[in-house]
DNA sequence: TTCACTGCAAAACGTTTGCAAACAG
DNA sequence: CTGTTTGCAAACGTTTTGCAGTGAA
């Protein structure tokens, strides 16, 4: 119920679809398209730069793989399906996960506020990671 | 204090500026850089492309305005400077400005699990606007 | 045979930069 | 005069697209 309805091998999920996914599931860090790519080819010499990209669009509606949208550069992909949160450096970039207990309250007030019909939320904190801080 | 230390008029707000800075403050929506182009060379017929984008980077480091980072497309401006938070439609990328009374235990949890020196802390809903859910 | 997917190259965006000319102090 | 800012065009990074060729049912 994790990983979406649809088995692996069944149509849809190409070769090069399967590389890339396993690509994200397998990284530690959230890669964006081109470090997708690079570690893509790796693995499966041929595969192609468009490839890449049109699989990773395929795998996100398909519900398969998250991306994290936090603007500042490319998008990055998440193989953490479920609902948490992000904190980026202002410095250097780096995202790192947070698994927030965000009140219940906040998503109905968010949903009553804005009159929208909610399909996901996060927190989003920016700052200085440790690193930057020194 | 809320618009900086800064004096309209003093080293640095040239023309140009003054001019991108009430595009933002005039508008109501959340302009993207394209847009407040747009507008500016309507108030002001020379202003170039990339004037408009120093600028904008100018005010933003300046704190004159905000910026709101939600990746899926450009980035776009906000003259409102306080804390707040966003609704984005997944359909027709529509954004609300939304006023959670954000717990201060969230901010306060998310700096303690991620370590990071908080900026800024924000909640993002997504999902369907009102006209998109029909 | 059919239809979806791949690979390639080119285009499309959004944004930044190098540089000469214009301008303000 | 000196330093900063402008305007232009070109470069850059990311993502999408058109299209011919490939491959799997």
């Amino acid at each position: 119920m994790k990983h979406s309805t649809r088995d692996v091998g069944s149509l849809g999920l190409t070769k090069q679809r399967q590389c890339v996914l396993r690509v994200i599931h397998e990284s530690e860090k959230h890669l964006n398209a081109n470090e997708v790519f690079e570690v893509a080819r790796g693995l499966l010499p041929g595969i192609s730069f468009a490839t890449v990209y049109n699989s990773l669009r395929y795998l996100k509606t398909e519900g398969l793989i998250g991306d994290i949208q936090l603007g500042s550069g490319a998008n990055r992909y998440d193989r953490n399906l479920t609902r948490h949160d992000h904190a980026v450096c202002n410095k250097c970039g780096t995202i790192v996960d947070l698994n927030l207990p965000l009140p219940e309250r906040v998503l109905e007030e968010a949903s009553e506020l804005s009159n929208f019909r909610p399909e996901s939320i996060e927190v989003t904190l920016r700052g200085l990671c440790p690193a930057c801080t020194r």
